[in-house]
DNA sequence: CGCCTGATTGACGCGGTTCAACCTCAGTGG
DNA sequence: CCACTGAGGTTGAACCGCGTCAATCAGGCG
């Protein structure tokens, strides 16, 4: 589904885009972005629908605006593992390969700022700083997939899962700029299915954990959608993860 | 330890090296060697050496020249993961940061070519194509740290290990250049612990489940350094990976 | 020979999966 | 208005895969 009707919004305009000055066009000039505003189109998908398969062709590579995918692989035995999220500003796909090596899902209504592969490509030849771009936030998620290895190969169902309601509090105080070492709140809409998958734990290992959490006083969940974490020190202690900041994303 | 005496080695120019036409140099020219010539230098560490200190700075950046590193995390209370590899050509340490997020330690004597990081990031300011084929190494990197958390995450002791298996197998063939399809045999230098911290498992079940799969025919080890495959199908087919190959690296 | 490091094997128990029952809540339609 | 339905979540009970602890073995080296 293409988002036509939005072409006339100002997002059409690279230079009011939201991701403007974190994506792989953030040390783009005047006269680039306007190089990208030339070739770019924009294509939106539904919650649920999956964007590419693994394994097989995307003709397009394309950077997120809004929305939240995600990355997966699942064995034909119904094991899945998440291996990656796509928010605001991540790119998808890479020059010189048309075929990704995940599953990629929407898990909200995604809206991608695309290019033709070969189009970026030439891009990219003729635009060097956005390939230095590119590679900084690769290495970025270089390092996050590796402290995600970790959690996977080394922590404890408690550990995982306060893990993931620190990266949830992180990274919502990071959007809305407060300070998270005291008190704080933030909203969840994430599945215990997708909880599970990021994890590797079952589905009931999960609600188990998060009920033993919460009867700890690490957090409260209100109405169902929001956390309340009165010490986030507490459950930074919990994630398992040592003093220097090894904690994903 | 530097490698002072190497410097007079026909591998002291680039246009010699190994590594020439898959590290981050192989799309340079001649007159681009010259330049890198004039500005390399070389460092080696002996086994079990460290290179370099999660969250500590390293001065340089550099490529493998020959020898084996690895990456990985270390809790206080001993939970050890390994989480990456460092073969020849691959590289270490990125540009625009000073510090590294794992600790990376040499397994076997390790070569390395190094540049000094400001040295290194002007370099890649001026020759494009540098960071063009750094992106490229960086996203299969990242392909293939992803395929581990799948393994991480949802497999068994029992595929963990023959995945392993089949990755040395693979490695090998594609160094000799040999089909792995039928029988095949290759040299296994690697420790229980290593194969441990780089499944997620205990060395007690990774000698359980290598004794297993040798008691069910899937491999023999003769003179406890050689393994003998007689049928890599099967191998695969215990590793749980699906036949389109999502096998790590 | 004794020592040390790495590997193997066994016994045991715990953490996490599996299977299953039940609960809540939001639609939906009579 | 309430019964019905289906999806997501919680909780319990039983099982078992893997970690832990410990004993033993094999090989290399002084």
């Amino acid at each position: 589904m293409h988002a036509v009707a939005r072409l006339n919004t100002p997002r059409a305009r690279c230079a009011d885009c939201p991701t403007r000055h974190r994506a792989f066009c953030a040390s783009c000039d005047i006269d680039e972005l306007a190089a990208l505003d030339r070739i770019k189109s924009y294509r939106t998908y539904k919650p649920g629908e999956t964007i590419a398969w693994a394994g097989k062709k995307i003709g397009f590579v394309g950077s997120v605006v809004e929305g939240v995918a995600l990355l997966s692989r699942t064995l034909p035995d119904g094991r899945r593992q998440m291996v990656g999220l796509l928010l605001p500003s991540d790119f998808l796909g890479r020059p010189g390969r048309d075929e990704v090596s995940f599953d990629v899902v929407a898990v909200t209504t995604v809206m991608f700022c695309v290019f033709r592969r070969t189009e970026f490509e030439r891009l990219v030849a003729a635009t060097p700083h956005i390939g230095q771009r590119l590679l900084d936030m690769t290495l970025d998620e270089l390092d996050a997939a590796r402290k995600w290895m970790f959690l996977l190969g080394r922590k404890t169902a408690r550990e995982k899962v306060a893990s993931l309601f620190v990266i949830m509090a992180r990274r919502d105080a990071a959007l809305s700029e407060v300070d998270p070492s005291g008190g704080l709140r933030f909203p969840f809409y994430i599945t215990r299915q997708a909880m599970a998958d990021y994890l590797g734990l079952s589905i009931e290992t999960v609600s188990r954990q998060i009920s033993a959490l919460r009867n700890d006083g690490l957090f409260e969940i209100t109405d169902g959608r929001t956390v309340l974490v009165p010490d986030f020190a507490r459950l930074i202690d919990e994630s398992g993860d040592d003093a220097d900041g090894g904690v994903l994303i």
